[in-house]
DNA sequence: GTCGTCAATATCGTCCGACGATTTCATCTG
DNA sequence: CAGATGAAATCGTCGGACGATATTGACGAC
């Protein structure tokens, strides 16, 4: 991948950053003071700055001249942008690997732990983890290096963020399902159907935004 | 977009790399010295390192702990799959632009306008500015602003910058006339040959790249 | 009481210098 | 010529400094 051979300072602030919008530590619209990080997290400002440079790049904190960093909070409209270009990604992903005929056991061990995870203890954090193994083991499993790279899957933790307090148990139950329906037919190399399963999950997703109230979003 | 509200000094070293690129003062596979480049562009350090930080996450750059960063060197490998992501979205970005009916007159001009760049002085300078522009109109005909963020042009550069002095000019007539095709379909609303136009494209773009000697790549 | 003006403060952007860590390269040795 | 070795080059991180700008709060006018 693009990662360099020792992971440095500035890659584990970001992953600390990234870490703490999953656990909540971090809020979407949250400004980020460097002096106060620089101490929470026990490095200097150049590699904080550089952190910061870098999640810029994700889309996931908004630097603004003289005004600093701020965790990024999108708006319902950002959020509907972000959802078209994703699903585009994730179809390609799950076109390319259910031709590749290579069935992944990981990619459904991921789909399934996902389910448990949320299922048992209704931990977000594990739950947002398991996610992240399951996009992974999907991309590894179409081969293409790039797909990674682009897909703002970050972002989308922004937005997950967001619609947390929001988001009913059934309507999670169905999204992991859409997970493991994703799995069976990419594993099973039934290109239709996989790419088929994609659409209903975001299509699913959609639906779910739609009926979130304006707080939850940002002002756009 | 995700501007600051004014520029600072990152995003015009940032840019300044760039534009090196586009003119041939840096080359893929370049080592970028930081003390020479502080000298060369009169910055300092820190800002020097944000910007290359910034550079890495669109995939310009890549750095290598204790060994310091250098321009990406596509192999052949990576550039098929960056191509087959970049279809994706420049599919979508052509699908939605001719499904909102709003006909953008700049689309067909910067078509134009590469077309000519190219055809009377053969500076691939302009060219390659004319192509952004091209694609900053697609972008805003679609109305979606993350697509923008997430598709990777930049690291596309390098690809264009990488088989340049393999290319002939009947390809790259014919590459221009794929662009205004897009623009045209685009334009005209209609959806589906909007998209077989990019596909178009996209095949011909494919097909020079096996063309080419394994010099033009990256070892993979 | 509300509004605008203005100074004080907080925070950021950029620069500079320092030092240990690591790689790279030239040299020596066998 | 291969491998060990030491010196040089380069990077990663830190700390401090100072001007630039935004934000805040006090103050007075209406």
């Amino acid at each position: 991948m693009n990662a360099p051979t020792t992971i440095g300072t500035t890659e584990k602030v970001a992953d600390a950053i990234r870490s703490g919008i999953r656990t909540g530590q971090f809020v979407p619209g949250q400004h980020l003071v460097e002096a106060e990080l620089t101490l929470r997290l026990g490095i200097s400002r150049s590699s904080l700055r550089e952190a910061l440079r870098h999640l810029s790049g994700d889309g996931i904190v908004a630097i603004h001249r003289y005004r600093g960093a701020h965790i990024n909070r999108l708006s319902r409209r950002e959020v509907r942008d972000l959802l078209e270009v994703l699903e585009q990604l994730v179809r390609l992903a799950a076109r390319l690997g259910a031709a590749s005929g290579h069935a992944n056991r990981g990619l459904m061990d991921a789909a399934l732990e996902a389910a448990r995870r949320h299922g048992e203890d209704g931990d977000h954090r594990s739950y947002i983890a398991a996610r992240q193994a399951f996009y992974d083991c999907l991309f590894e499993v179409a081969g293409n290096q790039e797909l990674p790279r682009v897909t703002p899957l970050r972002r989308a933790d922004l937005f997950r963020a967001q619609i947390r307090p929001y988001q009913t148990r059934a309507q999670q139950d169905s999204h992991t399902d859409g997970y493991r329906l994703i799995a069976q037919t990419v594993n099973a190399g039934n290109v239709e159907e996989a790419e088929a399963a994609v659409a209903a999950l975001f299509a699913q997703t959609r639906a779910m935004v739609d009926t979130l109230p304006d707080e939850a979003f940002d002002v756009g």
